[in-house]
DNA sequence: GATGAATGAGGATTCATTCAT
DNA sequence: CATGAATGAATCCTCATTCAT
């Protein structure tokens, strides 16, 4: 292969990662505004900007589409994740995650594609696998802390560390849940979460 | 109106809605085993052991089903109210409570059923609208309790007791779906929850 | 038969008869609002305030419910062959009957049901047979006006009276339609007609 | 684009318009058969030989490709515009004119077709344009020829020439319906037609 | 890679009619 | 005569996917 010919590769290469980007993207606004189910394959295509057919040269098909915005969610963990890596005192660590998380919580857009991902994870396996995968992520890394925080003292003896991060991330995202069914704003929650959370965990 | 057509008349209205709960509950396994979007309206009536044309003489369309049932999901509550009333020591109650929702959440299809209901009431005002009635009616109990606890000084000074409610039912919620999700079962949870929630609530 | 018996069915058949005109009424209406085809039966039964298997008592079926309004249309032409019937002179009649019949025109519904029926016509051949019998008998009475007319030198002679009743009948009634489609008022187009006719059928 | 991507595309698009012609085509044979409302859209894309799934490419709905076809209905008219530019004499204008309509009417399908176009006019709005405008090109040539003769005093002071234009051509349409239901042939009402109309226009 | 025509099964719903009550 | 539940074929249209160009 000449030099130009992998150049040229590699143009093509970044064209076609950014229709991809063009084609997730849409799907992405397309489940949001309507559902996965009643999101048709065309109108992906049409809000990317893309031939219905060369859709199917990126992805195999609706479903997949789908999966690889499932496992796209895993980034946006990122941060938290950071946070929860920091050596700060632990409950002012647990107290910034928790802001944080229900801060990113706070964007409709944000728990609306997560119900929909969570819903959908329920009968198809390799969603379900993924929904667990980011989900373990941050419940290892929110263990790691309250596990930390315990031998500190500064948390109770928690009976399953695991189970408490388990419990701690479903309290924050079934107040956005509520938050976004209800059309209260994230920001009147949160204070009842955080103490809701640290009255719990915290050591007397 | 004689009173051999009134007989008549109720002997109809009978097999009527008789034929009204069949719909109903073949929807309902219907919607349990694919889903709401993946059921076709064929699917629940060949299930209810009813000609197509027929189910809608009875319901207006699938979307209506679909509504009835989540307004049927209001009498599950009944049994949850009557505890959250009896006037025991309110944290006996809300133990007994607690166990007894995780209880009813044990089983995968309330929770399955919830979440198909929960994702629709998303973009469905309607259904939206239902589904906080019926949460409604249990948080307004559960506060009630709450607030009681409070007074009695077996709980602490909640900042704003309604909105522990819907914390506590969330995080009751939550972790039955993980429940289902990740096939553990509920029973391995439950005393987690319960610690978890009572830790935040109880006085010290 | 008793005489109770008698006056008894007598009142039922009434009360039959009314149930009748009940459905054709609202047949008319519906055939009206929506066309023939775009009725449905249900329609027709909920208007006339009837249930739906009762329609059947009264009709065989949808088909001829129309069939029997094609029929009463007939009755609605007495006042027309009446007119053609007066012993004034041949033009002033002819005169009359023109200004008379598109006054019945000028109303809307007398249009649309024409049409309604006159393009079921071409298929049914029910329908086409009453079609043309309600249409005989107004050009047959037309005609006989035309030939007084010619005998009495005050028509000119035409080729084929009875084909120029045709063509009076159909001019008039094309306007009409016409009138409707333009929602132009028939009192503007009238006078035209008159000229248009009259000019071609007197005697100069 | 290079010039063979040109030729392909061409090509391709060629394909199309015959698909689009074959639906036309065969829509317009199940429409004169049975009527627009009596067929189904499975009715045209059989007789057309195209997939059902297929003719929602070509075309948005049923009701498009009604529309469609009285859009080509315009076309139709042109043979019979020439004619009405010619500039003989206007009489023997107006009288070829009237034969040569007459003659295009002689045949079922012009007259069912305008029937069955005629009577979806007067309920959807859009159809009911095009009927107009096929119409009025139509009328607007004759008026024309009507003024001409007028003005040469081949033709009487016609008191609206326009409204006489729209009166001729109702006349020749109406009595070639009647040929249909009839069944009589045109050609034995054309000189009947023929008489009636110049009659009342030529100057005597 | 890109296009959009082609497929035909499947979507929800309505239809005229029948019939047991 | 009156009712409306029952039927299932038929309605128009959309679906995800394929494939020739």
């Amino acid at each position: 292969m000449t030099e130009s010919q992998s150049k040229q590769a590699t143009k093509r290469d970044k064209a076609t990662a950014k229709r991809r980007n063009q084609i997730l993207e849409a799907a992405v606004m397309c489940f949001l505004e309507r559902g996965y189910h009643q999101t048709g394959v065309r109108d992906i295509a049409a809000r990317a900007g893309v031939s219905l057919g060369n859709l199917y040269n990126h992805f195999p098909g609706k479903h997949d589409v789908l999966v690889e915005i499932a496992a796209l969610e895993r980034q946006e963990m990122e941060p938290f994740l950071k946070i929860l890596a920091e050596r700060s005192a632990t409950p002012r660590v647990l107290n910034k995650f928790i802001k944080a998380y229900a801060k990113y919580l706070a964007a409709p857009e944000n728990v609306i594609l997560s119900v929909e991902i969570a819903s959908e994870a329920i009968r198809q396996p390799d969603i379900g696998r993924l929904f667990l995968e980011n989900r373990n992520e941050l419940v290892g890394a929110l263990t790691n802390l309250l596990e930390r925080g315990i031998s500190e003292h500064d948390f109770r003896q928690l009976p399953d560390p695991n189970q408490t991060s388990q419990l701690i991330i479903e309290t924050i995202e079934g107040s956005a849940f509520r938050s976004v069914l209800m059309t209260t704003p994230m920001r009147k929650i949160t204070n009842n979460v955080l103490d809701f959370i640290m009255t719990s965990v915290v050591s007397r």
